[in-house]
DNA sequence: ATTATGTCTAACAATATTGTTAGCGCAAAT
DNA sequence: ATTTGCGCTAACAATATTGTTAGACATAAT
């Protein structure tokens, strides 16, 4: 038996497919360069994946399910109070972009070149998003009713959050040329924007 | 005497370049699609513009030049008041992002997939940039001073701002799904960031 | 009329990229 | 020992993609 072997072929070829992929998505991934960067033939690639776009539904629907747990997860108890709740929701989704700072990029740039083939991220997003959204909207009326809080829109705060969290990871080269290299220091980037996003939002939904 | 007919097939191919460099990026669009998309043979890409990195480097010029004369003018007369010039700074953005919509997420995908190709689009905001953000935050604190606002950080306020406004449109496919078509109606979901982006800076910024 | 110029077509060439296949070698099973 | 299964290599095949070139054709200049 040689199956340590196999896995880690298998692995290597996973991991550079899913670094090429994510950096420059499914149309400039050469299946080559997979193969080279994991250090095997190019036929391996074949050999354990058949295609390339067999390959690409496997890391996709791996980083979807990714997604998926650290949304879920992010939202934490649902009972806590309205601030607590977005809190949660602020720190563990910028830890999780923090943690795959390509993951929004590469989605966004496959939903738009090739809808159909990232169809299975849209069909998640539909399914999770609403839900939770009519969930926060009961929350901010609830509070509202008591003068806690403003009474906005839950898609739209959603939106905000989503936005404040996300495009500074999204447009990271870009960011740092501008505002010189404000995010050289990741951990401290990360505290701040965790600290800054949620007095952004509170400051919005204050009466 | 045949030049309407040069322009027309040179601003044919260019049209459709442009379409499918901002659509699928440098290295997903082709030139055989660009070709028939303007109704013209595949040679007549070549005779024009000789490859595809040459026509590449006009479409992204043209888009940069586009960009640094909306950010230019953008920021309008920075004698204003701090809230004029925010308003005049988002209300402006907003209308260049809605206007072209594809943009952002063309330059990030490219300084992203291929930094050297687009290093024109970092050379310039590098240049334009942290003058702007130097001036805003002289402006902050200046009536910071005199207790109209809070003393926050330009840099980060800056990225807030374009945060707010850009993501949106970068991820319209997925906000649309997840925000119930939210952005269907484009003008007033326009309108609507517009106020509501204002509104969120200047909460941020109150004392 | 002839020449010159620039647009355009059709065919070709070169390379890149994905995918396939015959067969080698090794380890386990019989 | 023989067979079987499986990872693996090397070479090939097929198509896609970019780029080139010889020459046709029309128009303008001489």
């Amino acid at each position: 038996m040689v199956k340590q072997q196999d896995k880690d072929t298998e692995a290597k070829i996973l991991r550079a497919a899913e670094h090429e992929f994510l950096s420059k998505g499914f149309v400039g991934a050469r299946t080559t360069s997979i193969a080279e960067t994991a250090g095997v033939t190019h036929a391996m690639f074949h050999y354990y994946f058949r295609t390339k776009e067999k390959l690409f539904d496997r890391i996709i629907s791996e980083k979807i399910a990714l997604l998926k747990n650290a949304v879920i997860e992010s939202v934490g108890d649902m009972n806590d109070s309205l601030s607590e709740v977005i809190r949660n929701v602020i720190n563990n989704h910028l830890e999780f972009i923090a943690a795959n700072p390509d993951l929004p990029r590469f989605l966004v740039g496959e939903i738009f070149s090739n809808p159909g083939r990232s169809a299975t991220f849209l069909d998640s997003l539909h399914r999770i998003a609403p839900t939770f959204i009519a969930e926060l909207q009961d929350k901010i009326d609830c509070e509202a009713a008591k003068g806690l809080c403003r009474r906005v829109d839950a898609k739209m705060l959603m939106l905000d959050i989503v936005s404040l969290n996300v495009f500074a990871y999204m447009a990271a080269p870009a960011v740092n040329v501008a505002l010189c290299d404000c995010m050289a220091d990741a951990e401290s980037f990360l505290e701040m924007r965790k600290a800054e996003n949620y007095d952004t939002i509170m400051r919005k939904l204050k009466p």
